[in-house]
DNA sequence: AAGAATGTTATGTA
DNA sequence: CTACATAACATTCT
């Protein structure tokens, strides 16, 4: 489910949630009872996003890194809250609020210089205002591969996901299989602008909506599930009706509408 | 109820 | 260093 925005929200939540006051930290199926030992009692200081990966903070020093994957989420209650599912990793609680993480690829305790390699080797995230565009865009200088797969490369960019990408490269008119070293700067920058607007919108909304309500004609109120992008699980383009193409870009559905983004010769 | 899904890393090969 | 294929890992929802 997460692209970046997602990661951002839930930092912003969980500063706010459990920020200068002890939380209990616990493990309850043992996947997590080292952490949660080290963690237990101590204070939530700050929370921090750089693409998907998201980091908290405690006052003793103790970094915790979450990463969420492909299905990973994070549940939270507030109130007295039920008895944690056998899928539970990591519970972070205090009287008022209970946030479960479940299905994650990382929970693991970080040290600095493993905080460090970590934010090395991702590129900038258009969700921090420490972003650098020109080392994304030297990036795709560098790559032979298409714009479609090079977006996806968080070494690239951090924190663009299958939907964003999709999505970008239709409003722009960039088919995906343009090779990452052929797009100008001018195109560059309109995207990465795009992503920046967007992924902002993410995080108020917290949900994907890349669709311009005036353009398309849609009604007041809330943006239908499905309704919410232009190509991204469309089967028509929903700016110009031609059918969208899908195929398996390197184990990730790939789509484009190949009237608004021409394939390269 | 099988299958799909907004993801990454490690490993071996070229 | 870049690229690519494959496997592994993690759950929920239809």
């Amino acid at each position: 489910m997460p692209e970046g925005h997602t990661i951002h929200r839930l930092a912003r939540d969980h500063a706010r949630f459990f920020a200068g006051h002890p939380v209990a930290v616990s493990s309850p199926q043992g996947r997590f009872e080292a952490g949660a030992a080290v963690l237990d009692g101590a204070v939530l200081t700050a929370t921090d996003a750089y693409g998907k990966h998201l980091l908290h903070h405690y006052d003793h020093g103790a970094i915790v890194h979450l990463h969420l994957g492909l299905f990973g989420r994070v549940r939270h209650h507030r109130g007295t809250p039920p008895e944690p599912p056998d899928t539970v990793r990591y519970r972070v609680a205090n009287a008022v609020h209970t946030i479960d993480l479940i299905g994650a690829t990382a929970c693991e305790l970080l040290d600095p210089a493993r905080l460090e390699a970590l934010t090395a080797r991702l590129g900038p995230d258009p969700l921090r205002a420490d972003a650098d565009p020109d080392r994304a865009y030297a990036a795709l200088q560098r790559r032979r591969v298409g714009v479609g797969r090079a977006l996806l490369d968080q070494r690239v960019v951090a924190g663009v996901g299958n939907v964003y990408r999709a999505e970008v490269l239709l409003v722009h008119g960039v088919h995906p299989e343009l090779p990452a070293r052929e797009l100008g700067r001018t195109r560059f920058d309109g995207i990465w602008d795009t992503l920046r607007d967007w992924m902002a919108r993410g995080v108020r909304e917290r949900r994907i909506v890349t669709v311009d309500r005036d353009e398309l004609g849609l009604p007041p109120g809330r943006i239908a599930r499905g309704g919410a992008t232009y190509v991204y699980r469309q089967t028509h383009c929903r700016r110009c009706g031609t059918p969208v193409r899908r195929w398996d870009l390197a184990g990730r559905w790939a789509y484009a509408c190949e009237r608004c983004q021409p394939p390269p010769a």
